[in-house]
DNA sequence: GCCCCGTATGTAAGCGCTTACATTTTGGTT
DNA sequence: AACCAAAATGTAAGCGCTTACATACGGGGC
C-alpha cells in the first residue's frame, strides 16, 4: 500500500506549465484549447498518470456523469438483456451505471430512488409507473431526469421508453382465439406491484370482448416470476373442473415453467395444451416445444433509455416518450383447439 | 424544475442552532453527540428535507461509500444471482453497487476498472485472476481494495472468494468415468480470457490421468456462452468418426443447449448421450432431462465477496480468501455408457 | 467552592476541481 | 506598423462537506 499522494490537477498544470482551468479544459472538451497546449497536457498527465477525482469534480461541476437504474432484480432475464444494453450505450458515453434492485417492493424502490439520489445519480431509470406522487415530487424538486422503462402510456406527463403491454397482450390473446380456444387461463405476475402486469391482464380481457366469441370465464393465477411458480400455478389451473384449453402468460419464465409441468403430467404442447409467453427470452427458444411469445426489442429498449436520458442531461428539457414495437414470434406452443 | 437550492449542512445547522460539526457528527454516527442535541439536528433535517451533497461528502471524506463490480455480462445468468446477492448485501451496509461490464475482453476490462475507480469506487469486485501485472499494479497504487470473485486459488497474494473449478470438474468427470465413459467430450466457454474455463478444463485432464483406464483423446470445442453456440459445439463433436459417449460442459448454459440440440437429433439422453453441467442455474432444471451439474452457491458468494470488501475498507487491511464448497447435483442427464 | 479532567461543541482549514471573468496572445486588416 | 476582434490562457472564488484542533462545559473529589 502506497502511501504516495496521488498527482492533482496542479500538479499536472505545473508540469506542463499551464493554469489549471486550461488543464480542466482539455479533460472536459470543451475547445477553445490549442492543439500544442492540449498535447503538452497530454503529456504531463501521462507521466504523472493522473486521474481526476471524482468527488472534487462532482463537488466543483454539480453533476457526476452517472445515470441510476433501479430494476426489480438481476435475476430475473427479462432485464438482463435490456440492461446490459442500457449499461453500454451509457459508457459509451462516458456515464457510468449504478444499479439498484427492489425486489418488486414499492417502499424499497422509494429508498433506493433516495440513495441513487444522494449517491449523485444525475438521471434515473425507472421500471414501470405506479409509484407514489411524492416520489415523482421528490425528483421534479431535485430536477433529476428519469425515464419510466417497460411501459407506455399516451399522452402522460412522463417519458416512457417501452412498449405497450395491454396492445401485445392482446394481439396475442386474439390469435389464441382465432384458432378456437374459449376456455383460456392466465398466468401473471404478481399484479399488485406490477403495473405491466395489470396492463397485460387488461389487454387480454379485451381481445375477449371485442373477439365477441362465447367464452367461459377466464381464469386467472398471480404468480412470482420463477419457473417453479409458473408450474405450480399451472397445477391451480388443471385442478378447475373445466380446464382451459390455452394458458396465456404474462412473461416466459412463468410460460417455460407451464410448458415444463404440462409435460410432465403427460400432457402435449400444443395438442393438450397451448401455452403462449411473453417478452421472448432466451429460454423460449430452449424449452421444446418452443415457446408462442410476444418479441419485445430489448436491447432496443435499453439503447433508447440511455439516448434519452443523455439528451435529458445535456438540453435540460424533457424529452418525447418512445414507443417501440413489439411483434408475435410464431413458435410451437400454441395450437388449435383440439375437437372433442 | 424547481430552483430553490437545496439545503445545505450549513442550513441545518443554522435551523438546529448548533454548527456544522455537529451536524455532521450526527450525520456520521461518530458519537460525541448528546442526545438531545441530536434530536434539535434530527429535527432540523426532517423540516429541511435536507440530503448530504454527495461530492462534497466524497471529496472531504476521500471515500464514496460506492463498491464496483466488472463482470463479463449481465446477460448470463451465472452472475446474476450472486451480483443480486453482493447488491443486497452491500445496500444492507449503506454501501451502493457501481456495475460495468467487460464482454469478456480484458482491455475493457482494464478501461472499465480504471473508469470505476475514476467515478469514486472504494473497492472493487473483479472476477477470476487473469488479467496484467500493471492492473494490479495500479490497484495497490490506489490503495483500492479488491477481491477476485468465481475463482480460487491456494496461497495467493489476492483475495479469492470463490470455489475450486479445477476441483468442481475433476469431481464431476470422475463421476462420468465411473460410469463407463472412455470417449469424452468438451465443450467449454473461450479459454482465452477466462481462466475459469481452463480450470475446468485441467480438472477434466486431471480426472483422466487420475482415473487410469484407457481413454479415447480427449476433444475440446470452445464456445461463447449462448444455447446455440452450445448447441453448435455439439454438432463439432458429434462430427467426429468416433463421437464421444459422454460431453462435460464447462457451462450449464452449453450444457442445455447441447442437451436441446441432441434430443433434436433423436438422441436420447442419456442413453444414447450423457451430457454434465456446470454452475446449477435456474434452466437447470428446465431442460428435459434435468442437468447433471456442479451446484455452485452463487448467493453466499454474492455475501462473503461483500463482507470481505466492506470488512478491508473498514479495517484497511487485507482479508483472507474464501473458499466456497460445490456440490454435484444428481439429476437425470448423466447415466451409465451404452454397451455396444 | 475550587480544581481538574473527560466530554460536548465550535472554529476554520482544507479536499481538488470548475468556471465566470479578466487578461494576454494571435493574426488578419488597413 | 498599428489596430482590433477573436481566441487562448490565467486568476481566483467558491462548491458543501469532514476533521484536527481549540474551546467551553459539567460534575466528582478534595
Amino acid at each position: 500500500m502506497s502511501h504516495t499522494p496521488l498527482p492533482t490537477l496542479q500538479d499536472v498544470a505545473d508540469l506542463a506549465a499551464v493554469s489549471t482551468a486550461t488543464v480542466s479544459r482539455c479533460l472536459n472538451k470543451s475547445g477553445h484549447v490549442t492543439e500544442k497546449t492540449r498535447l503538452k497536457v497530454q503529456q504531463a498527465i501521462q507521466t504523472l498518470g493522473y486521474s481526476p477525482n471524482f468527488g472534487a469534480q462532482a463537488l466543483a461541476a454539480k453533476r457526476t456523469n452517472t445515470i441510476g437504474a433501479i430494476i426489480p432484480t438481476m435475476e430475473n432475464a427479462i432485464f438482463a438483456r435490456g440492461m446490459q444494453a442500457f449499461q453500454e450505450t451509457l459508457a459509451e458515453n462516458g456515464i457510468t451505471l449504478i444499479i439498484a434492485s427492489c425486489s418488486y417492493r414499492p417502499e424499497l424502490e422509494e429508498e433506493q430512488i433516495r440513495s441513487l439520489v444522494a449517491r449523485g445519480a444525475d438521471a434515473l431509470l425507472l421500471i414501470g409507473q405506479s409509484r407514489p406522487d411524492a416520489t415523482y415530487q421528490f425528483l421534479a424538486r431535485r430536477n433529476i431526469p428519469y425515464v419510466l422503462a417497460w411501459a407506455h402510456k399516451k399522452d402522460s406527463e412522463h417519458c416512457y421508453i417501452g412498449f405497450d403491454n395491454q396492445a401485445a397482450a392482446q394481439t396475442i390473446t386474439r390469435q389464441v382465439l382465432e384458432l378456437g380456444h374459449r376456455n383460456l387461463g392466465v398466468i401473471v405476475g404478481l399484479t399488485q406491484n406490477n403495473d405491466r402486469a395489470r396492463d397485460r391482464i387488461t389487454g387480454i380481457e379485451h381481445a375477449i370482448a371485442d373477439h365477441g366469441a362465447k367464452t367461459a370465464p377466464l381464469q386467472v393465477i398471480e404468480a412470482e416470476y420463477t419457473f417453479q411458480e409458473g408450474a405450480k400455478a399451472l397445477d391451480q389451473l388443471l385442478a378447475n373442473p373445466t380446464p382451459p384449453t390455452a394458458v396465456i402468460c404474462g412473461n416466459d419464465v412463468l410460460a417455460v415453467g407451464a410448458v415444463k409441468r404440462a409435460k410432465q403430467l403427460g400432457l402435449a404442447v400444443p395438442e393438450d395444451l397451448s401455452i403462449t409467453g411473453f417478452a421472448d427470452i432466451e429460454v423460449s427458444e430452449l424449452i421444446d416445444p418452443e415457446l408462442k411469445t410476444v418479441h419485445v426489442p430489448h436491447r432496443e429498449m435499453g439503447i433508447a433509455a440511455a439516448k434519452s436520458l443523455i439528451a435529458m442531461l445535456k438540453t435540460q428539457t424533457p424529452v418525447e416518450s418512445h414507443l417501440l414495437e413489439t411483434r408475435i414470434v410464431n413458435r410451437q406452443s400454441l395450437g388449435p383447439v383440439k375437437p372433442h
